[in-house]
DNA sequence: TTCACTATTCCGCATTGCGTGGTAGTATTC
DNA sequence: GAATACTACCACGCAATGCGGAATAGTGAA
C-alpha cells in the first residue's frame, strides 16, 4: 500500500541517480529524494544505502567542514558507480516494462 | 542487481493483475508470471503471496480435483481484490514516474 | 515393487533492505 | 545554558523473497 516495499532494490538506484547530478552529503540527499517524490524515505535508510554503496566501491567520499553544523560527508560517483547506475537503470526499465505490460492487460501480439 | 529486491512490494500487484485475466491456481500463475517477464520468480514466493492475499480477504479460493496430479487450488479476485489492484496500480504508477523522473535527469522546470 | 518424473501445494530457514527510535556532535539564537 | 536546526550513524525489528525440502497424486519404466 505504501512505498516502503517498493523502495527495496530501488533506493540504491535512486541514490545513484541523485548523485549523478553532483556530489552531495547524506542530509541533502534525503532532501532531494523527498523533493523528487520519495516523500516518506527515512534518513537512516539513505545513510545505510550510502554506507552499502561506499562499501561496495561505488562511491567516493570526503569529509568537508561546514559552517552551519557538523562536518558533511560528501559522496560522489566513481567509475563503478556510473556503471552500476547504467546497469540498474536497464534492470529497472525492463522490470517496469514487465509490470506495465501486466497491468495494462497487454493486448499486443 | 537482479530483480529479487525489485519484486518486493510488487509481486502482490503482479499476482492480482494476472488474476484479473481469470481464475487460476498457483502453479499456473507462476508459469504466467514467468512468461510475462518475471522469469526468476520462485514458486514459494507466489504461494506465499496467494496465501497472504487470501488471508487478507482479497481473493476467493476453491479446490478443484485434477486429472493430472493433486487437486488444484483456484484463486480469483473478489471486490476487495479488484479495489486493491486499482489502488496498487496507482501507487505503482506514481512510484514509477518518480523513478523515471530521477533516472532521466528531469530537465523540466 | 521400486524408481523416477511431472504436476501441485506448502513449510521453514536464511537473507536483504527499509523503517523506527535513539544517540551524538556542532552551530545559532534566545 | 536551553532550545533548535543541521548532520551522521547504529541497533533492532519486520516484511517479503529465495532456496531447499517435503508431501500428495498420477504415469511410466526397470
Amino acid at each position: 500500500m505504501d512505498q516502503t516495499q517498493l523502495l527495496k532494490g530501488v533506493l540504491d538506484t535512486a541514490v545513484l541517480a541523485v548523485l549523478r547530478r553532483g556530489r552531495t552529503y547524506g542530509y541533502d540527499l534525503v532532501r532531494q529524494l523527498r523533493e523528487s517524490g520519495f516523500e516518506g524515505v527515512g534518513d537512516a535508510s539513505v545513510y545505510g544505502t550510502l554506507r552499502r554503496l561506499f562499501g561496495g566501491g561505488y562511491l567516493t567520499s570526503e569529509i568537508v567542514p561546514s559552517e552551519e553544523g557538523p562536518a558533511r560527508k560528501y559522496y560522489g560517483l566513481n567509475g563503478a558507480g556510473i556503471d552500476m547506475l547504467e546497469q540498474s537503470t536497464k534492470t529497472w526499465s525492463g522490470f517496469a516494462d514487465t509490470m506495465n505490460g501486466l497491468l495494462q492487460g497487454e493486448e499486443e501480439e
